[in-house]
DNA sequence: AGGGTAATCGAACGTTCGTTCGATGTCAAG
DNA sequence: CTTGACATCGAACGAACGTTCGATTACCCT
């Protein structure tokens, strides 16, 4: 019962993808009465852990939601307790704009060191025809898949590597590419 | 009504963070009665865009839910259409482990790109207090915040660049380092 | 020890929920 | 046109919901 109520009940939200019905934050909180978990859940609406929107359904709150985008390292720096924060956002908000076409891929090799990509890192992908010159994209040359730099000379197009180790390649035939990172992810 | 039903559900769930009632439902989808509604999201259970949970709530099924992940780029690649999925999740559920303690900040300058971490990059940052040789951290050093490995020599720890450019520092007074870099996420 | 504030409880309320049913409407194949 | 499969509808059910109330308990302050 350590856990303050908040903490669990934003456990529950992670884990089932849905906020408890407050029979539901009694069970889990360990409370004995439903009105318990309201007048609980009432607390944390006070507190900014939870809202409830315009139908009275429990959501979680600015407090709890998502990632607090801070300013620049170099900038400074917002107080560390009891920032209010400005923006708040799910990373998947910031990152995914259309969720159906987009994945994530691992990078094998280090062909766009000089971009940052390493080996290991995440690339968030997503499925587009809007391909521009020196996006940086996920291409099928001759049944490889490949992550490089798409460039256009002229009429020509070629896939350049971030590595001098490594050639530009300039496909045979017809190159069909639709498939462009968006972002690159590395955990630590 | 060209949309379909999946669609006007899954913004529905992005906008209020939470799934509709069957009647939210009928009323955004344009169908007059909440059993019309109960159906077609049968259907849409079907067809691996809802689920229900344990307690028969509906909650965004595999499809619709946060991101593929994928196999690595040189390794090959799952079919483009219809991948029966291995792991779905949310990018805040991959990357986030203590919410609370998570933040974002945005990189000022170019200490770390040996590490792949350039000038704009996002890094999530946690505080805690286990920090670790090697670990990157954000750290202020005489009032200035710097992002840098942590190092370990005997009894004194520095603070080191990834970039030859800069030199390692060495803090004449105690040092205090409460965050750790967990992930970078660069957008394009 | 005592007094006051805040947290918890159990019971009760009207409302909304998910679900089932049978009837009606739509559309394409035979 | 008839048949069958399927989507939609409106009404109905008990169960679960959010909320309120008054009584009880726990906790802090001096």
């Amino acid at each position: 019962m350590k856990n303050p109520y908040h903490e669990t009940i934003l456990e529950f939200f992670s884990e089932h993808r849905r906020m408890p019905s407050y029979a539901e934050i009694a069970r889990i909180t360990g409370l004995n009465s439903k009105s318990s978990a309201y007048h609980a859940a009432n607390r944390l609406i006070k507190e900014g852990w939870l809202v409830k929107d315009d139908a009275g359904k429990l959501i979680p709150g600015p407090r709890a939601t998502g990632i607090r985008l801070l300013g620049s390292i170099a900038a400074g720096f917002p107080s560390p307790v009891e920032e209010e924060l400005a923006d708040v956002m799910t990373l998947d908000q910031l990152l995914i704009r259309n969720p159906q076409a987009t994945f994530l891929l691992k990078v094998t090799g280090d062909s766009m060191v000089d971009e940052g990509i390493k080996h290991g890192d995440l690339v968030l992908v997503e499925r587009t025809t809007d391909i521009k010159p020196g996006d940086i994209v996920v291409a099928n040359i001759d049944g490889e898949w490949t992550i490089k730099y798409f460039r256009r000379r002229g009429k020509q197009v070629y896939l350049e590597p971030a590595n001098k180790k490594y050639r530009t390649i300039v496909p045979r035939e017809e190159l069909r590419i639709d498939l462009v990172v968006k972002a690159v992810i590395r955990q630590y």
